[in-house]
DNA sequence: TATTGTTATACTCTATAACTATA
DNA sequence: TATAGTTATAGAGTATAACAATA
């Protein structure tokens, strides 16, 4: 039971808010959503194709599709696995490394825009209680691994 | 300047949690989420294309195609404007009606899941920001209307 | 046999430009 | 001329099914 009505409801509207000028962020650095994600995740380490697929919540031809728009894009690159001739890795280029890391800070700057009009106490709680939330909620994964209902 | 660090990339990933668990949401109910949100804007009263667009941030043709795909599966319906002969409006159909109702309560009961790790009194004033943050936000817009960096 | 990733296919979503009809 | 909405076109994203190569 919750207290606040509409909370679910507005949670979805939050979501949107966010997503909106997470999407204006990434247009400046002329990302999609999804590539910016991609970069961000491989920016500093390489990631297999199955693990991306589940921090990013995409099957396996999802992920073959991106990654071969960002790699045609020059931001990203495939390799192969050490010990898996089947399995490939995917690394950032230089270049997309540096978007990577400009996008990641202006992201930084840019999104805490939207908790603005919050009084300064409240916003510092906001910051704590999301990065809670965020912590305690095992990371992002396939739809199908959630709870039903 | 923020104190918790990583503030604006939590928001990102938060409403990454948030949209996929919405997703999930909507597929239960058949729905892709631009239906879904374009059916729970135009369940109780009726909007004309302009302020949908506005409201779901979506540009003429997006509007057109999305309200198209929702139609043609018997969820909503064109009418035409009482003052303006060029304009129409949407409303739901029966179906969509209860569809979109159905979605509403569900999205209330299961998006606050997200929140369930938390303590309930933090719990408690995650639900009070949340809102107060869409209260002091303008509403959906554009990304053309968003401030610049 | 099971798993990794790709190909084929289809549909939804979103953007820009050009257009029609009305104001 | 300006506005409301549509059509045309294109690319991105996401899903399922079938497949190839490797484990």
């Amino acid at each position: 039971m919750t207290a606040t009505p509409g909370f679910g409801n507005n949670l979805v509207y939050l979501s949107a808010l966010i997503q909106r000028r997470f999407t204006q962020v990434c247009a400046d650095h002329d990302l999609t959503n999804a590539q910016a994600q991609l970069l961000c995740l491989v920016k500093d380490r390489p990631h297999g194709m199955s693990e991306l697929g589940r921090l990013l919540g995409l099957a396996k031809p999802g992920m073959t599709g991106l990654v071969d728009r960002t790699e045609r894009r020059g931001l990203v690159q495939r390799g192969s696995s050490e010990h898996d001739r089947r399995a490939c890795t995917v690394s950032s280029t230089p270049l997309g490394k540096r978007i990577g890391d400009a996008l990641y800070a202006d992201v930084a700057a840019r999104l805490p825009d939207i908790a603005d009009h919050l009084p300064p106490a409240d916003r510092q709680l906001l910051e704590e209680l999301v990065a809670a939330v965020i912590a305690t909620t095992s990371g992002p994964c396939r739809a199908d691994d959630l709870p039903e209902r």
